[in-house]
DNA sequence: ATTCTCTTCATACTAAAGTATGATTTCCAG
DNA sequence: CTGGAAATCATACTTTAGTATGAAGAGAAT
């Protein structure tokens, strides 16, 4: 709201020097002369310039912001374990490891590699997790996992 | 550019207007006892409103687009068929299908059975898959698959 | 007509997965 | 301190999965 008085004045002033200038040079070079017609179309292109100039000072900081939102793809940022189900199934610690390398479409043979212990192992927590969730397959058992909500 | 040529008619137009107005004005209630300054103020009043009104419309073109990028999480709940990544790999009829019940979970000879041929036919199959989106296992045949939309 | 892909299937393997059973150690709770 | 769960591993075995190779019919394309 300052910066609209500030833009008053500075059109008061403006339009003052023009008048002064129009009367200046109406006295001193006979613009009087000229049409009626042609001395208002001066006079119109003038203020319209004025207030062309007057609205993008106003308006320049009245842009509208048009928010647009554009719908972003979120790849399963979300996942939250249902612990509760881990629980429920009885499913223990290693075993949980086992099914998220399986997930992963690691073999056995990888999964033992990685988690430091012999292929046997992995096959035995493979086949108490098969139990546990029902299933006789691992893709089954990463399927049935899924739905639980036991991995991404 | 076409609104543009557009915005030059109107004011052209309400300039003759204007100009006409003040013309019959000026002869019929004897304008021309006002003082000059009086006269011109006006003027210039109405065309600083003129230039204000097309300003407006000029600028208003100059919008301001914040783009928003609005997380949206997907739920693979309609699931769309990327046709383009099968041909692609060269994934036949045929394959896709066992491609589908691998991803349910099913065994080779489930598959075999479903789709009323041998084993042996689900396993060759089965192999081309592995070779054309390459992969060694049918864990890793799905998790692949899913990421190229391949399958849901 | 013949080349090519798709589909089917077989045989013969190798590799991996899965089952069953038992043994050992560690660690926690009753 | 002791019974039980968890984790580890082994041996032995069965079942499935996966590879390699070849073959043959059907249909489309050139």
């Amino acid at each position: 709201m300052l910066k609209m008085r500030k833009t008053i004045v500075i059109y008061g002033l403006a339009l003052a020097v023009l008048t002064l200038l129009l009367n200046v040079l109406e006295y001193k070079f006979f613009i009087r002369d000229l049409s009626m017609e042609v001395y208002m179309g001066l006079i119109a292109i003038m203020f319209t310039i004025v207030g062309i100039w007057v609205a993008t000072k106003i308006i320049r900081r009245k842009t509208e912001t048009v928010i647009k939102e554009v719908p972003v793809l979120v790849q399963q940022s979300h996942f939250e374990l249902n612990e509760k189900e881990l629980q429920r199934l009885g499913i223990s610690n290693r075993e949980y490891d086992v099914l998220e390398q399986m997930s992963q479409g690691l073999s056995n043979q990888e999964i033992a590699d990685k988690l430091y212990v012999s292929l046997n192992t992995v096959k035995t927590h493979a086949s108490n997790l098969y139990i546990k969730l029902d299933v006789k397959r691992r893709t089954q058992a990463v399927q049935r996992a899924k739905e639980l909500g036991l991995i991404p």
